[in-house]
DNA sequence: ATTTTAACTTGCATTATGAAAGTTATTCTA
DNA sequence: TAGAATAACTTTCATAATGCAAGTTAAAAT
């Protein structure tokens, strides 16, 4: 059994788990556009390969991250869904947004300020906000 | 030359830059241990290849998130440095830490607290005292 | 003058990613 | 109720990224 972690720092350790370029994508997707099955997911602007999504969503399982479920009286459809490890994710992915706004102004133009508008300046609400609209998601 | 951003959106961005396991542990060894030259990135807990420190050097550097110079009387060693674009990776970094420390208790235990504690109800003045070290690390 | 240090580069094996096509079970439709 | 479509994968294979070990070059120290 390979080892997971590559050593006993936090920064380093969140990236052995997330730090790759597909993952945090699938969680955008689930906080901001409400996807939660298979075929949503591979509908991305991004175009994730049908193999790597299927990778990304076991070891997301894995490591507790997302759920993985069905509605009652459909067996095909898997709904997956953000646990309270996956959902803390939301501050970085706030950050991550924040920082392109600021620094990718010749990539983004200002693409990104409608969004990061909207938690700018008052960070914290938002993400209660976020957090109170997850729930209410599942409920 | 090939697209290097896979679409607009500022998360998708950011990972299309940064989004691998050893860009941003760089940039945290810059930032956190005062590294800056590549010998001291490679003593990095994590052992970074010599062939992967050398390409992200370079990346991080035409990516504008690093500079790359000498000290005078020193035509030997590299001083590298964050620019402005690098220094704000500093939030990102820090959710990340706090994230783990909050979810990656079977692994980390409470290894990651003494570092955390430091800003977990603080962040914004934490920050802002990190952005004035870096200041005058330069002078 | 020789050794050591800093910063790489090269070669090669292993692993990850990406694109396209194929598979299976379920659900919809004529 | 038979055929078509959908959802969720899996497989194959080519290409790219990573990791390890060894080698290179110039500068600095002894």
């Amino acid at each position: 059994m390979k080892q997971k972690f590559r050593s006993n720092c936090p920064i380093s350790s969140a990236l052995d788990l997330i730090g790759d370029k597909w993952s945090l994508l699938i969680i955008r997707d689930m906080m901001f556009s409400g996807k939660k099955t298979y075929s949503e997911f591979s509908n991305s602007n991004e175009k994730i390969a049908t193999n790597i999504l299927s990778n990304r969503l076991s070891m997301l399982e894995e490591l507790g991250i997302i759920n993985k479920g069905k509605l009652e009286g459909n067996k095909k459809t898997n709904i997956y869904s953000l646990t309270q490890k996956g959902k803390e994710l939301l501050p970085i992915i706030l950050e991550i947004a924040q920082w392109s706004d600021n620094n990718l102004n010749d990539h983004l133009k200002d693409g990104a300020k409608p969004f990061v508008n909207k938690f700018k300046s008052n960070k914290e609400s938002f993400i209660q906000n976020m957090y109170a609209r997850f729930e209410k998601q599942e409920g």
